[in-house]
DNA sequence: TCTGGGGTCCTAGGACCC
DNA sequence: TCTGGGGTCCTAGGACCC
């Protein structure tokens, strides 16, 4: 069995890169996108172009902080349609060289090449990298940074080393040394919550982590989490590169731009996300069995409350009867800043058959349903 | 200085079944 | 008459990813 060689590309500034396509006299100015692009209202950056990363700004932050930091930044709002545009483009070139293209967000994607008996998967690898970056710049006039590594994870770690426009290879031998004095936060799966919790163990490497017994590990972070700090610190990831998966759940959710007590408001737009909810159900073919209303408070407590039917549903009826039903059942005797609406456990509509009826059926869980115990 | 929106997965407790 | 053990499903919350 040959071994795996996974890819992983990564564009750079991406959002910003795009809005800079579109306004090259913006060039060489800190650019921020997020939200309305209006730092006075609510919002977080979604990118920065490098310029803007000198004054500290980084995605997630709040767009009033970017703008304190950076007070001659220019601020873009998001413009989803045209990084979509780019990103097809991005992933239909990916996948001229491999169907194994796992696109992770728009501007992100794993490769997996399939080589044949005696191919050298490792040097078709490096080529094939060289050709994309080549590529990404010419055809599209973007740049990306490349990482290359035995696995997923790996081979995103490769990537974030250099950018932007890097390109870094870890091979096999090299993993151990290569991970032992990152930042245990660099790790997929660590944020800002396990990090602080490793740090209370003592740990602040990666290595460190590497050198904590399983047992440890586990009994500190649940044996799920824990197994998984356990190889990743390893740099073990058996994970494959899935080209497509079904979704499980889809979700619309605002935040007003200022708190409120409005309860009928807060209906009344709880009311149009679920409008549009269920568009997108039916537009894309998926029904749903639970319905879950999320309401943020103004400390930003944020709860929950779901309801499951016994069927599959993509009806506005339905769906809003129940999501008004656990609405009610809501304290809004404090201020709200968001509300939200999802519907889950997902199942693909083959409807080719009468309207309300699947075209495939399937039977009811086969099996006996077991033997009592005496 | 506040903290978006769209997703995934995990945990823990309770109900319920055999 | 005194209280098992395993499995699955549901609900609520939380961490994390982009």
């Amino acid at each position: 069995m040959e071994k795996r060689v996974v890819m992983h590309v990564d564009m750079d500034a991406f959002f910003a890169s795009v809005e800079l396509k579109k306004r090259p006299e913006l060039r060489g100015r800190p650019l921020i996108v997020g939200g309305a692009g209006d730092p006075a209202r609510r919002g977080v950056v979604s990118a920065a172009s490098y310029e803007a990363r000198k004054f500290g700004i980084r995605s997630g932050m709040p767009l009033r902080t970017a703008a304190r930091l950076c007070p001659e930044a220019v601020f873009l709002p998001v413009d989803f349609e045209a990084y979509e545009g780019e990103s097809e483009r991005f992933m239909a070139m990916l996948r001229g060289y491999t169907d194994l293209v796992e696109s992770f967000g728009l501007d992100e994607a794993f490769l997996e090449l399939r080589v044949k008996e005696g191919e050298d998967a490792f040097k078709k690898s490096l080529d094939c990298a060289r050709d994309i970056k080549k590529r990404v710049r010419e055809e599209m006039g973007l740049t990306c940074s490349v990482g290359v590594g035995p696995n997923k994870l790996i081979a995103k770690l490769a990537s974030d080393m250099k950018k932007p426009d890097g390109f870094s290879v870890i091979k096999e031998k090299d993993v151990e040394k290569t991970l032992r004095d990152m930042p245990a936060r660099k790790l997929w799966g660590v944020g800002e919550k396990t990090e602080r919790r490793l740090k209370f163990l003592g740990i602040k490497t990666i290595g460190e982590i590497a050198k904590t017994p399983l047992r440890h590990l586990e009994r500190n972070f649940g044996p799920s989490f824990g197994r998984m700090l356990h190889e990743h610190s390893r740099g073990m990831d058996a994970s494959p590169v899935v080209p497509f998966f079904e979704p499980n759940s889809f979700s619309r959710e605002i935040t007003f731009e200022e708190d409120t007590n409005d309860v009928y408001f807060i209906k009344e737009t709880l009311y149009e996300l679920t409008k549009d909810l269920t568009g997108r159900l039916k537009d894309e073919g998926y029904k749903g069995r639970t319905v879950t209303i999320k309401v943020r408070y103004a400390d930003f407590q944020t709860i929950t409350r779901s309801h499951t039917f016994e069927d599959t549903t993509d009806s506005m009826n339905d769906i809003w009867s129940s999501a008004a039903e656990l609405f009610g059942r809501v304290d809004l005797a404090r201020k709200v800043r968001l509300v939200g609406v999802r519907v889950a456990n997902l199942e693909k509509w083959k409807g080719a058959g009468l309207a309300g009826q699947p075209a495939v059926l399937d039977g009811p869980p086969a099996g006996p349903a077991g033997v009592a115990k005496q």
